[in-house]
DNA sequence: TCGAAGTAAGTAAACACTCACTCACATCAG
DNA sequence: CTGATGTGAGTGAGTGTTTACTTACTTCGA
């Protein structure tokens, strides 16, 4: 129990120990979901995580590829037990319940790097379809739509624009998220799991 | 029909004519919009309004002024159209289309305004809550949780946590206003109106 | 002993904002 | 009608400060 490396998440950045680099990194999560990427200064996360800021480019090239790794870093781990919640079940409802129940444990798992990612997406979206590591489909908003777009094909829903409908059902869970970023909404999101996959399930059969 | 007014909204900003001031406003929420309010520079705007930098300091005493000029323009005519809306109708249901339908014009009307107020909302609710003009119900996200509330103790919706499934209905339609702006949905949002309203309805009574 | 991690003191560029001045256009006393 | 006076909007070249990033040097654990 020492010494294994306990890998079922590759340790996601961010999480476990307070070496420097985890300081950085947690720092700047913190202050760029506070005041915007852009009105946080390098002098700031370095003060913050208690280095100076010489000791930042050690670890990362610019203040940017900080900004960028700390994104991708949730947008991928999101992609990922997304796209295998949406594998896995078989009807709709099911991968619905999976879906919420992946995106609230990694809100959960690192609620400072979800959120960071909650509020800087549009900031970032831009280099994810330059990037565009797999095709396309690596990416959550994509999965959501072919899984609705699926759905109405089988007839498990009723027939609409598939967009649409998966923004809206996107929308019941990341707002939710949000008004917890805001302080409207108390403790873990996955509390209240049940009541927003309850509330998914609506907006696809509506 | 040639000198009157035409003043049933009070000719808001940036609407109209393409004077200088106007011109300054629109340019502003187009880049804030695009790239975020630090990263314009007022060199940006002022190129892109087509006037000098100094103009610009003509019309707002700064950057950050401007900016929040821009956005508590949106949300003041969000808050007055959306709490007309829950006010004149009865039933849950007919407030929460009412709701939906200012929402959807209000966006509709000045789309680039909209969205400069739907992505940079996290930055200004601060300022929110300390201006705090009327006691706190002029917000949109307060009218409509008490909306609900309401619901709840009436027997209407199932009841639950307010500002849980406020959230989750407000996000149908913010989400899929944010799909419009990264082109995933097209056309205007009141196009897709009824769909909304509809998981608006089954999100409530989920 | 060697390299990764840290420090303190830079530097050049970019930024928001200012300032002295211009200009087109009202207003209106003589 | 006309010339003086005022005004709101515009210009463009600054100004001091702040910023991201660099560099030369130190520390220290394996």
């Amino acid at each position: 129990m020492t010494s294994t490396k306990q890998a079922i998440e590759p340790q996601g950045v961010t999480e476990g120990a307070a070496g420097g680099k985890a300081r950085i990194e947690r720092a700047a999560v913190t202050l760029f979901c506070a005041r915007g990427v852009d009105a946080v200064t390098t002098r700031e996360i370095a003060g913050a995580a208690k280095i100076s800021e010489g000791a930042l480019y050690r670890h990362y090239p610019s203040k940017e590829a900080l900004a960028q790794a700390m994104f991708f870093a949730v947008h991928s781990r999101l992609a990922r037990q997304i796209s295998l919640a949406a594998r896995n079940a078989g009807a709709v409802q099911d991968k619905a319940r999976a879906i919420v129940s992946a995106y609230v444990s990694v809100a959960d798992r690192d609620w400072p790097l979800f959120a960071y990612h909650l509020l800087t997406t549009h900031r970032f979206l831009p280099y994810s379809s330059q990037l565009a590591q797999s095709p396309e489909i690596e990416n959550p908003v994509a999965i959501v739509e072919s899984v609705v777009s699926e759905a109405m094909k089988n007839g498990e829903i009723p027939s609409g624009l598939a967009n649409l409908k998966a923004a809206s059902a996107l929308g019941v869970v990341l707002q939710a998220a949000l008004h917890k970023y805001y302080g409207r909404i108390q403790g873990d999101l996955s509390l209240h799991e049940e009541a927003l996959a309850n509330a998914v399930v609506a907006v696809l059969k509506s």
